[in-house]
DNA sequence: AACTATTTATAAGA
DNA sequence: TTCTTATAAATAGTT
């Protein structure tokens, strides 16, 4: 028989890949297995899917079913959200010592967030969230919401000085 | 022996499934897995995707690594050019926002976030959410996430000036 | 690009 | 619905 020619599959640490032409074969292979799975789900389930990736060259690449535009059309039209949409008009600033500070504040949670989502990577830690039927209890998010609030508190006492 | 307690998995055909229950077992499956590995090819490679998909139901669910926004967006843009000076349009939206400016946002974010816990509270949507094994990809969680980078951004703008 | 040993996804069944 | 399990499918490391 044939040598035993390959290792085969080893398991993989999900993060980002370092070595430029091990990413750029890896990205190729899922991305095809990516689009193939959507398409899979397209015809067995009778959905509409689209996908937008951004290559690792920044090239855009697409999958659609039956095609990008009109299912990002249906999802736009939606999908108007007050937040994400707003364009607050703008009044001329003046320069607040204490931008310093909350812009501190908001660093700490936004790096407390990132570390939850990262923590959230680990699968056994997938597994423990998705068990969680209520997600907006998760410490995390407890702690974002106090957090957030208490900016919130700061910034109101800012505009009564 | 014992039986098979199981026949395992079995080849199917990828065509429309047409028992409805089924239909909606296999969707359930088969979206999560998709969100996963586009997740993972998000995570290994560096790069941004977007999933927009239409369930069963006609209702639309969204995957979007950073968010799912800022991906269409720069998707419809017919001539994005990856070196333009976008973001220095950005810093110029937001270099007149004002303390109390970005404290209209930030009340804004604590708005959509207690009306998503409140619409949490439903029996369906707590169904909905346990459903989901990545809780920071849920929309609200996203967004939360995009418009605190944002404002943060507009806090150290603010700082240069 | 092809190969193959493994890991991962998942169709059925419980 | 959630879990279990046998098997199909995807893919990491190699050639």
């Amino acid at each position: 028989m044939a040598k035993k020619s390959s290792m085969g599959r080893q398991k993989i640490k999900i993060s980002k890949i370092e070595v430029k032409n091990h990413l750029q074969v890896t990205f190729s292979k899922r991305r095809s297995g990516l689009f193939k799975k959507a398409s899979e789900l397209c015809i067995l389930c009778g959905v509409e899917v689209a996908i937008v990736v951004f290559s690792p060259a920044r090239k855009k690449i697409s999958f659609g079913h039956p095609n990008v535009e009109s299912i990002i059309d249906r999802f736009l039209s939606k999908n108007h959200n007050p937040i994400s949409n707003s364009s607050l008009h703008l009044v001329d600033a003046h320069r607040n010592a204490s931008v310093q500070e909350l812009n501190l504040q908001l660093t700490q949670i936004l790096s407390e967030l990132e570390i939850e989502k990262k923590r959230g990577e680990s699968l056994d830690q997938m597994r423990k969230t998705s068990q969680n039927q209520y997600w907006w209890e998760a410490p995390i998010m407890q702690l974002a919401l106090h957090e957030l609030e208490q900016l919130k508190d700061s910034m109101e006492d800012l505009k009564r000085m």
